[in-house]
DNA sequence: GCATTATACCTACATTGTAGGACTAATGCG
DNA sequence: CGCATTAGTCCTACAATGTAGGTATAATGC
């Protein structure tokens, strides 16, 4: 199954679209958890990811910037959207009910 | 941080309330997620997430039943409850407009 | 051409997930 | 009483994931 980092990179990967490679995808990440993640863990994620079939990436142009090398860009596989699909699900089912997750309508009662 | 694993066996600790322990957190998952996980993997990580500091156990009752032993009876600290939330939260936080997590109202329009 | 910068990527180690089997203590029954 | 049966714990080893830091490469700007 999936790991949580995993999850998060593939998420990031969705926001971003088209505009998703290893830099941008990390500071998606750092906006959206708060949290830095070293580029080292992110391209051994991302290929591990590959490997497994749920994302593909390839080499895309140089950008017309200072030290603009080319990207490796990434996109998620419908396999890839499957297994966050029921990441998120096995999350949700498990946390109904529970109070840290609004228990607003008291799961006992 | 929290994995997978580790967030299911704390849900299923708070579910269970005063009847946690070993064999009752396992058929508890199982019901959950429909997938069984061996006995190992559980006392594996209840034994680490009690030296983290998320759960404490203790020694109960023997149960007046055939092959009734005493149970390892398991409750959640503070500090497990709010390592829980904060994992939800993530997840939450990152999965908001997501295909795969309810974009009825369309994230990006 | 050389400094500077954006980006990729490799290597090693720590933490978590998973499996299976071995051990223990209680009851029930002959 | 003692042995089979059963609910339950726990140990050991290995696989998968998470994390860190350092290094290499290619583009621009001067």
């Amino acid at each position: 199954m999936l790991g949580e980092f995993e999850y998060l990179v593939l998420t990031a990967a969705v926001r971003l679209n088209s505009a998703a490679y290893g830099a941008s995808i990390r500071s998606e990440i750092a906006t959206l958890t708060g949290r830095v993640c070293a580029l080292g863990a992110l391209y051994t994620t991302l290929d591990r990811l590959e490997a497994k079939g749920l994302i593909e990436t390839w080499m895309g142009d140089a950008t017309p910037l200072r030290g603009g090398r080319a990207k490796r860009l990434v996109r998620i596989t419908g396999k890839g959207i499957a297994a966050a699909k029921s990441f998120y699900e096995t999350v949700e089912r498990v946390s109904h009910g529970v109070s840290w997750a609004g228990n607003r309508e008291s799961a006992m009662a």
